[in-house]
DNA sequence: CCAAAAGTGTTAGACCTACACCCATGA
DNA sequence: TCATGGGTGTAGGTCTAACACTTTTGG
């Protein structure tokens, strides 16, 4: 059974060109009125369907989400759904929180509880759901028009994102397993809108101990091979536990 | 109209002799049936009440919290809980996150939001109000048994006001107006479980310059008086905003 | 051999830690 | 005059910010 006053959308956020990326998708109606609700139509569904713009729109796109489900825990649902809309599995998840004005979507009294995802897009390709008419990727510095509050959803995420890479170890999900110290610098200035110094950068990163040096460098590259590096899981828990100061 | 998979609790800190407590209470049944469904009573609403204990039993405590209304924005209707179940207005509160696992409440699917205040409980003298049997403080410490999965909620609020209290000005919202360095010292000892270094701390408080001298002493006390402070509130919101290390 | 990005060290100032004694007050 | 907590300074170590040149690679 849905609960038809409780969404789940997800902010998925990742790394490519040297920009920071979000997915946003345009929901296919037909399989989607399916999934929510298998045996019969009632008038709230429907509801949800005919009054949601992300639904009738060729020009609006929204955050990958979906109405909640009676049986399915909040966290596990978070995952599923990215599942099922993207095909992206096994990603570092976390929830943002949870937008409630009365009026957020036009019509309809529905609370959404939103989470954000990184992923690195070299490794997750996108397989198009049945439920998803479109699925693009948009630099975050140029958001086409979206539904709902999704605009203060991504903006609140991205804050959050800001705030956590600071202190947490988190920003390593968006890169490939293996990368490069300008790769890393590059994905900071960018979270965190700022230039860096790279000698002082690379410091202070070494300094951590949480890059392994993989012994490998870039090839086919028109300049000097930069090395690879990865990270160590152990100190990666560690510094996720205790926190780490990153405020350049 | 209550919507019935939909709750918001608040956990509620004070600060006192030494102490971080939590406020709990006891819900009284019948005016809340009333509140929260003024027309008729249909079975959701009935199992509410029935199934949980904490509307049974005299021996649990439970968070300040109630169902949501339709009508009500998320945000606002938390400060109407603290409102109306406490007489408590006018105070630092922030959500701290949403809690949904299925089998949270025994036999009812229900999320919920919950929030974070932080009072001074000398500036808020609690009313009973015909909502709330009982209502009364508890060391974080020495918490009773309290009812579903509030105990897990007690200790992520707790975990999110010692991660805020590192890098934003949260903390002063715990003190009267005017307070002494050792207060400020002993909050912060408490918060973070750990004893600080009195002349670090006062310098570090002081590079701050957030602290306003307001020329006034302690009185009556057995011993030489401390200067009482206050908090310039310009560079608290400018704190607030950028952010501050506050990391010992 | 050129263009492009990788990689590296030093210095001055700020901040952090550890540590022990005198001061003011009321009882 | 005593018990209690308030209030202060310094030195050594660590971290931060600012800054420019050489190295490696493929084309």
């Amino acid at each position: 059974m849905v609960l038809k006053d409780i969404s789940v959308d997800c902010v998925i956020f990742g790394f490519n060109n040297d920009k920071l990326n979000v997915l946003l998708w345009q929901g296919e109606i037909e399989p989607l009125k399916q999934l929510l609700n298998p045996e019969k139509e009632n008038e709230q569904i429907k509801e949800i369907f005919e009054i949601n713009p992300a639904h009738k729109s060729d020009r609006l796109w929204g955050l990958v989400g979906l109405h909640l489900q009676a049986d399915e825990d909040l966290d596990g649902y978070a995952k599923k759904i990215l599942q099922i809309t993207t095909g992206i599995d096994n990603v570092y998840l976390t929830q943002v929180k949870t937008f409630g004005d009365t009026n957020r979507v036009p019509g309809l009294r529905v609370l959404t509880v939103a989470y954000y995802a990184l992923i690195n897009p070299d490794y997750h390709d996108l397989k198009l759901s049945p439920l998803a008419k479109a699925i693009k990727w948009y630099d975050i510095e140029d958001l086409p028009d979206v539904i709902f509050d999704h605009k203060e959803i991504i903006q609140n995420s991205l804050k959050k994102l800001r705030q956590e890479v600071q202190y947490h170890p988190v920003g390593f999900h968006l890169l490939p397993e293996k990368f490069t110290l300008t790769q890393l610098q590059r994905l900071y200035e960018i979270i965190l809108d700022k230039k860096l110094d790279t000698r002082n950068f690379r410091k202070k990163i070494q300094n951590m101990k949480l890059l392994v040096d993989t012994n490998e460098k870039q090839t086919n590259v028109a300049h000097r091979a930069a090395k690879l590096y990865s990270f160590d899981i152990d100190i990666y828990n560690q510094l996720k536990e205790e926190g780490l100061n990153f405020r350049i």
